[in-house]
DNA sequence: CCGGATCCGAATCGATACTG
DNA sequence: CAGTATCGATTCGGATCCGG
């Protein structure tokens, strides 16, 4: 009946049809780190035309797979309901699977609180990891990074105000980590902690050097097939 | 610097910026059946159109997820790259997550064979899977399904015609098995075998009863969170 | 018949402005 | 804060056309 179904009956299909269309899959992706206002999601998304943010919010509440709640006491947040939060091995999944197409970043690209959260979710390998508890920042973007018994917990430190429901880890962190854009690099394994030192792609500021070591071991992803 | 681009710099986004477009994600589900000429893509996606076929495939191309293949003789084919191939798991579980999302078919929706293929290997249970050997018929879609030793094969029977490396399997099936969309009430879970042939949702045509058993452990769809 | 390219109206998207 | 309104720029959809 709509005439921009693609006419079938097919599971891939209705799947693309709920979450296909533009900047849907990153609104998804932003709200798997925790309920959002329409502001957050507008800053999370600094491109988004405001009336496609809108649009997509009321086609996934249509969907089933955002709602809206109030907020403790005024105004309102965007959540997942838990059919929408069923994406999120598929996000993670295809986090990695364009991770090796990344490249170098064009000007102008940028990386939000949000995204750097789901990257690191993305690349977290729980069967290798190892207890940390660091300082990352990329950019402006500052997150505490914290990795106990296989688990691992995002915290957002700036920019601040967190958006909802940031609880900020008590105590400092055993080291801090500042990273450009080739931290890629480090991550795919294209390079050691030590040559990611040494050509500058990140810097220990604070902390003993075998924590890089951990941090490169917690998260990895795997070259794909070319 | 592409003014449609999304400005990250995340996994996500890349992925989405390769296989994000409209149809793009389609044209790979079929092209994991097999290769595939243009034609038989254009008459597996019944509504796109043949320019937007052609612009999809040329960005995959570039984006490194199909590439060309002269066709052992004359005539060329598309197929994905290993890089592509990658997305499998990934198409695999997002038909799985549309699929409770299907509801009844619209009027007009066609189920093709490659669509219908790859229904089968979302819904298809390694751990659970019986020995089988049915000939499946959707519509004007007909499928040899074999199941051996936990192991999925579906050869295409009709509309004939396998478009490139279909090799059909010799002798007889167990079974025939005559579908109607309620299918997916089936294989949802929403209904038993028994329940099904008796709402007419099946017809076994040919074939020991017990066969539709093993139809349904075989292929099953659990429910996801509401 | 295969593998597209071209043209054009309709729908969507992107950017900005504006409002309760 | 949470969106609507507007409007030009793109893209999509449908049809036709063309060279092998």
């Amino acid at each position: 009946m709509p005439a921009r179904s693609y006419g079938q009956y097919c599971g891939v299909t209705t799947a693309v049809e709920l979450i296909g269309e533009r900047w849907a899959l990153l609104i998804v992706r932003d709200l798997l780190v925790g309920p959002r206002r329409y502001t957050d999601l507008k800053q999370g998304l600094p491109r988004i035309p405001t009336n496609i943010l809108s649009t997509r919010l009321k086609e996934l509440q249509e969907g089933g797979v955002v709602r809206r709640v109030p907020l403790h006491g005024c105004g309102l947040a965007y959540e997942l309901t838990p059919y929408g939060r069923a994406l999120e091995p598929i996000l993670l999944a295809l986090g990695r699977w364009g991770f090796p197409a990344m490249g170098d970043p064009d000007e102008g690209d940028v990386v939000t609180p949000d995204s750097l959260t789901m990257a690191l979710r993305t690349a977290f390998r729980p069967d290798r990891a190892r207890d940390l508890d660091l300082e990352l920042h990329v950019g402006d973007v500052a997150l505490r990074v914290i990795v106990r018994g296989g688990v691992l917990a995002v915290a957002r430190l700036s920019p601040p105000a967190p958006p909802i429901g940031g609880v900020l880890p008590a105590g400092e962190a055993e080291a801090v980590l500042v990273a450009g854009p080739g931290i890629r690099r480090l991550i795919g394994g294209e390079i050691t902690p030590a040559e990611a030192v040494a050509q500058d792609v990140v810097a220990l500021v604070r902390g003993e050097g075998r924590i890089l070591d951990a941090f490169a071991q917690t998260f990895h992803i795997d070259p794909l097939p070319a």
